[in-house]
DNA sequence: CCCATGTTGTGAAAGCTTTCACAACCAATT
DNA sequence: AATTGGTTGTGAAAGCTTTCACAACATGGG
């Protein structure tokens, strides 16, 4: 049984990852899996998979592995990814719109409910099916329409007012692109996706072989 | 002194930021800063920053703190940041086209020289005044080319491949956008871009919010 | 020159994550 | 029923990262 302990960063990646592992293994009508399967699958180690899943209550059986289809399903439950989601855009930009198209989020229960940005041009009108609403009335919106996660892909000047009207309206999960810090309050989740910082870590592996790691 | 030691994938994310802090401040016209106010910035402890900044030299003064412009210059080189590189992005789909279109990147260096697709009818055209190439000569492309770092933005199925098609092409840094774990073998620098992971984490935040860190 | 104030650089301690190792268990076979 | 081969769940060990704490140094003022 899961005691209440703090579940770590990386355990949590790890289940995504284990996750998309299993919907392909039930694809392929696999009945059971083991730790080393999976770990092979993911490149990970056995026991790694083992002690993620033991946080969250023994799911497998001595001898014989994991059930696919459950452990899947028992999955989906803690991540929550069997429901669905209601989520805001902010910022119909390059990387905004690009998401809109984003086939995975929809496939994953993640629907995009009310996009935001603060263009006059672009504000009413219509972009794949949904109207672009002035941001100007965020906090108000999302309340109306029990957003539970909003998308931040605004310059990074415009990004910590967002945040904050988002933070005003209560709702606690933020998925931020803007390549800046944001500060949220305590019991708000945010993520960032930063694609600036992703390739800096690049270069840093070209110029620093030896000192970097996977090098 | 920096010591031959591998530096964690933390230490140089973090590097990141106070490149973007240090960056800020020198805009600003500040002469020194202290790790306690770099700190504060990024919202970190001083003695995580000394500690960072201690694994590549001793860049401070005792009683003054740092000297931001030659602190920033010091790490743009570190980061690698203070030189051009030549990036070739895989999958003009939707977020390929966003990426194309992003400001960030060139602003830091990183020049896209090439535009690689599989489908004829895109192969050929110019997109933001970059031809785009028929993915079935990438190896060959990217060797002639002196491509440094590749991005992929292809679905998933296909991305695999396209990761083996630069392998070959001796390319050692790839970003990849798919939602899929690439195999990649040592002395390559892979770094992932999952967004749908990162839904997933705050949805597993939104449920589980006492097991989950900043809950 | 000496003292008060401020800040770095770093060894050591604390805390966290991963790996190891093995008892406990399951199934199949004889 | 006993043996063999396989796999989980988990406490303990190892390894890694962050925080602490303080000597070493810089500056400014008396």
């Amino acid at each position: 049984m899961g005691k209440l302990k703090r579940i770590s960063e990386s355990t949590i990646s790890r289940l995504s990852r284990y996750y998309r592992a299993l919907v392909q293994l039930d694809k392929d009508n696999y009945e059971t899996v083991s730790s080393k399967d999976l770990a092979r699958l993911e490149h990970l180690t056995p026991a790694q998979v083992r002690k993620d899943l033991s946080f969250f209550g023994s799911f497998g059986t001595r001898g014989l592995g994991y059930p696919v289809r459950e452990l899947k399903d028992k999955i989906a439950r803690i991540l929550g990814v069997d429901q669905e989601w209601n989520v805001a855009l902010v910022g119909i930009g390059n990387i905004g719109s690009a998401l809109v198209s984003y086939k995975e989020f929809s496939r994953q229960g993640f629907k995009i409910k009310l996009l935001f940005d603060n263009d006059q041009r672009k504000i009413g009108s219509n972009h794949k099916g949904i109207v672009i609403r002035d941001v100007a009335n965020l906090t108000q919106e999302l309340k109306d329409n029990n957003i539970e996660i909003v998308v931040i892909a605004v310059p990074p000047q415009q990004a910590q007012t967002v945040c904050d009207d988002i933070v005003k309206a209560d709702v606690s999960a933020i998925l931020n692109f803007a390549p800046i810090n944001l500060k949220v309050p305590k019991g708000v989740s945010l993520r960032n996706e930063n694609m600036a910082m992703e390739l800096e870590h690049l270069s840093f592996c070209l110029v620093n072989n030896d000192y970097c790691e996977e090098g």
